[in-house]
DNA sequence: GTGAAAGCGCTAACAG
DNA sequence: CTGTTAGCGCTTTCAC
């Protein structure tokens, strides 16, 4: 691979603007107290020279990196299914971009992975680790907290129940359905059924709970199992249907999925919303919006999370075990017509 | 920010393998001629103290970073409607993981982001840069080509027509243009219409230029402008059918807008393929599979062409004028129900 | 073959 | 306030 040019370092720009490597060091970094004459002197000689720090130098004195990893799972459903993270990772960009720290993308597949993402992460090539919501068998938690990696999920990882030191950035999925059930019991639905995530993560388990909550006594066979896909959707409302001819409405674990239970309700004549109402969660626009008819969701701040997760990760505490932290953010109702 | 764990040194590594340093330099690098009894000896130390060479230092000496960027304009539609570029960024992700290399996530928004990232890249903080489907008027190509940094793009840019030491990789737009519209005109059709891309960028006006060449006396009413997105297919459509209500066929330029004009036929009442025969462009599957009836469309291998993006840039040329290199990948047919 | 020594470019005490 | 001085951990001649 190409070597770098050769580029001016602070030495040049030292002798350039007539002082010493420690002065240029100082105003590079924005430290006070430097005349403003010689901080002058010093900025003119680094536009001059164009000048920009090594950063490989620096991370070597100072021990940081200036760069976080992003962890995806890439047999994830969703990396390819919706936009879902596309939005996290744009929200992460900004904060990222904000504070002048490099994204390091690392995506994963197999197994194999697991070891090679654990490696590079206690390799200490990155100041900190941001993951994805894991499924709850996955052996990475276990290997970064081995690694002493700073890190933030997102999502609340399976195993943070309880109390400890994990952090993580998550939405209030468990209220967000109670929101979504309670519109559909107040628009007098009363066999409200409900499609689900793929049940070893917690935000699909959060918010089958917060449906069982608001319907404590609904037939089991008002749930039927999907995993966040289109396909997934379109099987479980015909289970649904199958089993449950009455049903009134619908809340789907995700926008995704509801889409997939419109195109079979449609297909099997029943009208939305006049025969069957249907929420999703997520309000992903490019779904939602252009479902027939357009969804009513549940609303996340997808791309806050992300920003979010990266902010607690860069300000947060230092060391291995920094101090526990969550953010559960609110969810909203977004009404639209097919509910 | 959290700083990293001290972490075991060459020399400590050296000191309990009883060599230099230089020794152990050797054998971590895979070079020849270190004895087999010394080198395992070594290697042995390694394992003991879970050494990890420290990238810093080494970028350090060697002035390269084993690290490329991916620079990707989000105001670009598609990132957020469909997984193409999650796609290329899997086949980029493989590659590049194969070799031991970081892959640095750029996202821009606007056009404060284009001078950033050319900050950035002319930084060399990076061996390399994988850059995607610029519009035409994008200054970023300028910026980048002043930094010297090595470059490929995805897709081509819409200035290297000419000459020029240019790389990237593409697929055979305007010939997977020729496949839609002759597989098409080979069921019967004669009304075929084309559902355009934004026009500021090669990929559709390739796709243009394909089916014009097959439609030479075309209808100019028959050729309506989109956007790659889902919203763009149905405003065609509708205008498509309300200029040429005898159209038969549709060639649209990819998949999302294609997913549109669906849509827009159904609601119209005309039967998919009887009355009109659609054809897609890229076989995004959960795109093309899900599609009501799912998408006869021209495939593109769009994970390979993330990976050989990387592999080009790794491979290719050193200095800043590496020779010029393209590579255009064929298209085929994939025929399902629509056409 | 292997080791000793000289930096890569920068920051961070420590003097002055 | 500013300059001087030591390295950070690694690769790479150059001797041995």
């Amino acid at each position: 691979m190409p070597q770098a040019a050769a580029r001016p370092t602070l030495e040049a720009v030292a002798a350039r603007a007539g002082v010493s490597r420690a002065t240029v060091s100082r105003v590079v970094n924005g430290e006070a107290g430097v005349r403003e004459a010689l901080a002058a002197k010093v900025r003119r000689a680094v536009k001059e020279l164009g000048y920009v720090p090594n950063r490989a130098a620096r991370s070597l004195v100072t021990r940081r990196h200036d760069a976080v990893a992003v962890v995806i799972a890439e047999p994830e459903t969703r990396v390819f299914g919706d936009p879902f993270f596309a939005l996290q990772l744009r929200g992460i960009s900004k904060e990222l971009t904000a504070r002048d720290v490099q994204l390091v993308l690392l995506l994963m597949e197999g197994r194999d992975d697991h070891e090679r993402v654990g490696r590079y992460l206690a390799g200490g090539h990155v100041d900190g680790a941001l993951v994805f919501s894991l499924h709850l068998d996955d052996p990475l938690p276990g290997i970064i907290h081995g690694a002493g990696v700073p890190t933030v999920f997102g999502g609340r990882p399976g195993w943070a129940d309880g109390a400890g030191s994990v952090r993580y950035v998550d939405c209030d999925n468990r209220g967000g359905a109670h929101q979504a059930v309670r519109h559909l019991v107040g628009l007098g639905r009363r066999r409200v059924a409900h499609i689900t995530g793929p049940l070893d993560q917690t935000s699909a388990v959060d918010r089958l709970d917060g449906y069982r909550d608001l319907m404590p006594g609904a037939d089991p066979a008002l749930t039927a199992d999907g995993d966040f896909t289109l396909a997934g959707g379109e099987q479980a409302m015909r289970r649904l249907l199958d089993r449950r001819p009455d049903v009134d409405a619908v809340f789907a674990a995700n926008d995704v999925s509801a889409s997939g239970a419109l195109r079979v309700l449609r297909a099997a004549g029943r009208r939305v919303p006049q025969d069957v109402a249907v929420v999703g969660f997520d309000d992903m626009l490019p779904v939602a919006e252009q479902a027939e008819p357009p969804l009513t969701t549940v609303r996340q701040e997808i791309e806050e999370m992300g920003r979010l997760m990266a902010a607690m990760l860069l300000h947060g505490g230092q060391g291995h075990d920094p101090a526990a932290a969550r953010v559960v953010l609110p969810t909203a109702l977004v009404r639209r017509e097919s509910a």
